[in-house]
DNA sequence: CGACCGATCGTCT
DNA sequence: GACGATCGGTCGA
């Protein structure tokens, strides 16, 4: 397990990173518990020129903040009140970018996010869909703003390979008030994953 | 299967 | 005061 580095999130394209995020696996470590998961969805978000962005056209507010900040960094907040949704910071300072994760393959202290989520049998929804991603790693709004080059929540790379073949590009999920930006292919999954969250719809769209 | 609906609250207008 | 980068349940075909 190799925790990935400041230089692998500050990078200029951010749907690139969303690609390479792929198989990767995501790491939280709360009091001595730890969880994670392999990542096996997620989407990127373009900054100011993205309408999909929470920092489109440069808004820039308390909540949003931590995504002007430097990268490597986490940004979480509370979606319809109930969910809370982990991204990443990309990029240089001053350039929003941010890369949501959708889903992960449980892969350590599957046990804590089974009682996390008060699921009983650890099923392909367990960390699938943004929401239950946070819910499964005990990920909530005040960690953000967390360093993930420290020890608490990381992404690491164990060796795993993925082929672009393996990979599929599809529009992003429930951002339709994007117009034109709602298309854009800045999703991304794992082909075949039992965990990708949606339909069989867009997990059938290709790309690579 | 697909469509719809309620939950629930911080954030921004 | 309106509205989500969602989820899980229900209902009908």
């Amino acid at each position: 397990m190799i925790k990935l580095g400041y230089n692998f999130y500050n990078r200029a394209n951010v749907v690139t990173i969303a690609r390479e995020l792929l198989g990767k696996v995501l790491v939280s470590q709360w009091a001595g518990i730890t969880t994670s998961g392999r990542i096996v969805e997620t989407e990127a978000y373009y900054g100011a020129v993205d309408r999909a962005s929470h920092a489109w056209n440069g808004r820039r507010t308390a909540r949003t903040e931590i995504m002007f900040g430097d990268a490597g960094r986490a940004y979480v907040y509370l979606c319809y009140g109930i969910h809370h949704l982990f991204n990443i910071v990309t990029n240089a300072k001053d350039t929003p970018h941010a890369v949501l994760i959708r889903a992960l393959e449980p892969v350590a202290g599957i046990d804590t996010m089974l009682k996390r989520t008060g699921k009983k049998k650890p099923d392909r929804t367990l960390a699938s869909g943004p929401g239950n991603v946070s819910k499964a790693l005990g990920i909530i709004t005040k960690h953000t703003g967390i360093n993930l080059l420290e020890d608490m929540l990381f992404i690491a790379d164990d060796g795993f390979k993925v082929k672009n073949k393996d990979i599929l590009a599809t529009p992003r999920i429930g951002v339709d008030y994007a117009g034109e930006d709602a298309l854009l292919p800045y999703r991304f999954i794992l082909k075949g994953n039992i965990y990708v969250s949606g339909g069989k719809k867009w997990n059938a769209v290709s790309n690579l």
